[in-house]
DNA sequence: CTTATGGGTTAAAGAATGTTAAGTTTATGT
DNA sequence: ACATAAACTTAACATTCTTTAACCCATAAG
């Protein structure tokens, strides 16, 4: 399981506030929402945040104040500016303080986010963004993603690439439809026919490889897409 | 002596380039301009810049269509668009393609430039480890890309020159792709059908070298590239 | 019951890459 | 400047992956 990015948000109107953190929240992070610096600055030494949202203008203690403070106790934090005031001056000092971005009030959510994901691309070791440890288990065998690989007890199939796109899919959607025109976009950007026979093809293929254990089944839906089924979901003897 | 960082600025409106050109240099920048795509793609093939900064619409070439050109050369180094687009969903586009910053105009050139700024500053560290490091350990060897020696416990192998720059290019990229696109480029200046098969003969003997020790792989992205991948990751003790 | 459509399967063609060796160029020592 | 070795490129052939083609069957609609 992928460990959630924690986000402190620091913002005094509880509208901007709460819109806010549900959409961080439906992007998978942990938020952290307070209404004044002071307690911001309590919830930073408890949690460790991944990242700060401030607000400058905030009751108790500023945002200017809190980010210096935060800045002592770690050097590196990305720390993002939300702010009405627009002043040259104000802009520059946000960034003399360390800053990674100064965003003026209103803003879009989704700008917001984006902001703080191009600074997490960039601080995180490019080793997480790259591999996200994708293994799925069905049944018997297990899919490791990465590396390509479709395991059983007694062996293992090293997938092409095409064969491995198209089962991470499947298996994101395990127990549900995989509609096919999402497939091909996904996979080969468009849905041509051709590309559609060819998604045929390799259907075929990887119904070959997931013979091996006769619980699964990988069933079309006509018309729909298909359904990477594993039927035997009651034996499970409790792990 | 204290290398300047270079900035590519793309900016096709001449008041605006002039400007900004000139205050990055009273900072003391070195400034690459130019006033279209074209010119800016082949700047940046001679010259790579510490730091990009690209209008949007430009003649010749979009910023957009160029950043991600840059992007395959180079998947590091910051990008920050500059444009009088600022709807959201332009913003959103340009975060996609891996930018940095998003700038709307009119902008305040102290402003643009406190925000390139952050981004150095950011990326500092890793940027001088990996550009002037000359000593790249993976697994049990390590290359001295300087010296062109490819070192194991055992012994020393001395690289020739291509076959240097090709694994220093896969080094710097480390557990990330390799685009032989970028490859081609870098190395021989254009991506002909020869220099590609040339590359693949490359790869071949790198291959042979890093056989040495079974950790390390040098995988191949059919229709991508390559990843130098060093197996031992060793967890991610969190913190 | 008939037909059009979507899908299953296999084989062959095509494209990308791997490998080795034979040419060609470049650098080096004399 | 010359011979020579090393480096590099081109060629040829092998292998692997992907797409296209061909033919078949099953199902839903009329």
């Amino acid at each position: 399981m992928i460990k959630k990015n924690k986000v402190l948000i620091a913002e005094d109107d509880p509208f901007i506030g709460m819109i806010t953190k549900e959409c961080f929240e439906s992007k998978g992070y942990q938020v952290y929402l307070c209404e004044d610096g002071k307690s911001a600055y309590k919830i930073f030494i408890n949690e460790c945040p991944d990242v700060c949202i401030l607000d400058v203008m905030m009751p108790l203690k500023d945002g200017f104040t809190l980010a210096s403070e935060i800045r002592l106790l770690s050097p590196l934090v990305p720390i993002l500016f939300l702010t009405a005031k627009s002043l040259k001056e104000d802009v520059i000092k946000g960034f003399q303080l360390g800053a990674d971005d100064y965003i003026k009030k209103p803003f879009s959510v989704e700008e917001l986010i984006a902001r703080v994901e191009a600074v997490l691309r960039r601080i995180m070791p490019p080793i997480i963004q790259e591999k996200n440890k994708a293994i799925f288990q069905f049944g018997d065998l297990s899919f490791d993603s990465d590396f390509h690989l479709l395991r059983s007890c007694s062996d293992e199939i090293k997938l092409t690439d095409k064969e491995s796109d198209i089962l991470l899919e499947l298996c994101k959607n395990k127990n549900q439809i995989t509609h096919r025109k999402s497939l091909l976009i996904k996979i080969w950007g468009d849905d041509s026919f051709f590309n559609s026979r060819s998604l045929d093809v390799y259907i075929t293929k990887i119904r070959k490889y997931l013979k091996q254990d006769p619980n699964i089944e990988l069933v079309t839906i006509r018309g729909k897409g298909f359904k990477l089924w594993t039927g035997n979901q009651k034996a499970f003897n409790g792990k």
